[in-house]
DNA sequence: CCAAAATGCGAGTGTCCGCTCACATTTATC
DNA sequence: GATAAATGTGAGCGGACACTCGCATTTTGG
C-alpha cells in the first residue's frame, strides 16, 4: 500500500490510482524486500532496487517520499505476514491444555522467524525505526498472545504480576529463537523441547508458588 | 589498544610508541565512543569524533585503517567493562544454592547492561561486526557463566542436553534483559524478581522430570 | 645540539548515493 | 480525436563523508 497522505517530514507523494501503478508500487517494494534482504540497510541503494525492479529511480519517488519510507513499507508487509504465521495458537479452545498452548505458542514464534529470515533480522536488527506505531501496534498484538498463554494457566490472576510476567515470557522466548536464528538451529527439535519445557515451568511454579 | 599488526584489509597502522600518542589514542577512542552512543552509527562520523576528541582527522588514520576498526576498538573495550561488571558471579561456591546462584547471574546481566546502556544498544543492535573473533570469544565467556549455573544445579548430567540447556537460559535472560532495557525497566525490581523466578524454575524441572 | 623518527595537522580529493526535474509515454475523459 | 491527467524515464545535481598527503611540530637517541 502507498497512500501516503500525511507524511511526518512533509514530502507527500500521490497514491496510485491505475492498475498499472499498483503494479509498479508492488514490483518496488518486492524488490527493494530483495535487495535490502540481500545486501543489509548499510548497502540498500534506491538506485539498486529501481534496476532490480526494472523500473526508474524517479518511479520510486513518485511513490515514496524516502528511502526510509520504502523500508517502512516493507516493515508493515513483513510484519503482516509474520502476525499471519502467528495465528492460530490464539484458539480460545478451553479443552487443550497448558502443555499445548505453550507448543502452539513456541511453534507460532517458530514460524513467524522462518518467514523470509534474512529480511527480518535486517528489518529488526538494521533498519532504524521512524515511525513507532507500526511497531508499537505490532508489539502489542503479538504481547496479546503471551497474556493468553498467562491468563490460561491455573492459579489466581493478578493483574500486575500477569503483566510483568507477560514481558518476561515474551523477552524469553524472542531471545531464545533470536539467538537460535543467529546460529541456524530454527529447526532443531531439542531446542524446541527445551523452550516449551522453560515456558511450562515457568507457569508451573507461578501457581504453585 | 591500537596495535593493529594484522588487518583484514591490508591497511595497518603503526602503534603508538611515546607516552604522548598513546593518550591520544585513548582520547580518540573516548570521544569517538560518546559520538557513537549520542548519534548512532548511521550518524557516527570520523570528522566529528576528531572534533570531538580536540585532534584532527588525520590522527586518527595514523592508529585506525578505517572507521569500523575504530567502532571494534571501541566494542573490545566496551566488552571488556562488560565482563567486569558480570565477574564475581562466577565463583566456585559450593556452599550456596542454586537460588542465589540464579539471583548472581542474574544482577551480573543486569549489571553489564548497565554499563553505558546507549552504547551497548549501538554496539549490539547498529555497529556491523567485522572480525568474528572478538565477539566469539566474548560469547564464549558469556556461556561459560550460564554453563556454570546449570552444572551447579542437581541432576546426573547430560552434556548434549546441557548444553542445549544454557543456550536456551542464555538466550532467555539476555531476551528479557534486552527488552526491560529498551522499556527503561532495567532496575525494576519485581522484573529481577520473576527473572529469577523463570531461572530457577527451568532448572527445577530439569533435575524433576 | 642535531639529525631522524614519531606524532600531529587539516584542507582537499574522490566516491557514493539520495533525490530532482524536465521530458516522454500511456491511460482516462468527453 | 483531442485534451488532460496519470504514469514512467534517467541523466545529473548536490551534499555528505571516508580517507589521503604534504607539511609542521615535537620527541628521542647519540
Amino acid at each position: 500500500m502507498a497512500t501516503r497522505v500525511p507524511s511526518e517530514h512533509g514530502s507527500v507523494r500521490k497514491a496510485p490510482r491505475q492498475l498499472r501503478s499498483r503494479a509498479t508500487v508492488d514490483t518496488i517494494v518486492e524488490a527493494a524486500a530483495r535487495v535490502l534482504a540481500r545486501r543489509g540497510w548499510a548497502h540498500f541503494t534506491t538506485n539498486e532496487t529501481a534496476s532490480a525492479a526494472g523500473v526508474s529511480v524517479g518511479s520510486i519517488y513518485q511513490y515514496f517520499p524516502n528511502k526510509l519510507a520504502l523500508a517502512e513499507e516493507i516493515r508493515k508487509r513483513h510484519l503482516d505476514a509474520v502476525l499471519a504465521a502467528i495465528s492460530g495458537s490464539d484458539e480460545r479452545d478451553a479443552v487443550i491444555t497448558v502443555e499445548q498452548r505453550a507448543a502452539k505458542l513456541v511453534d507460532g514464534v517458530v514460524a513467524a522467524h522462518s518467514v523470509d529470515q534474512e529480511l527480518h533480522r535486517v528489518l529488526l536488527d538494521e533498519v532504524p525505526l521512524a515511525a513507532r506505531s507500526t511497531q508499537d501496534q505490532f508489539e502489542a498484538e503479538y504481547l496479546r498472545r503471551y497474556q493468553a498463554v498467562i491468563a490460561s494457566a491455573p492459579g489466581k490472576p493478578d493483574p500486575k504480576r500477569d503483566d510483568i510476567a507477560g514481558r518476561v515470557l515474551s523477552g524469553a522466548v524472542e531471545g531464545v529463537v533470536h539467538a537460535a536464528a543467529r546460529h541456524g538451529e530454527l529447526q532443531s527439535p531439542e531446542l524446541r523441547a527445551e523452550l516449551i519445557e522453560l515456558v511450562c515451568a515457568y507457569l508451573r511454579s507461578r501457581c504453585t508458588g
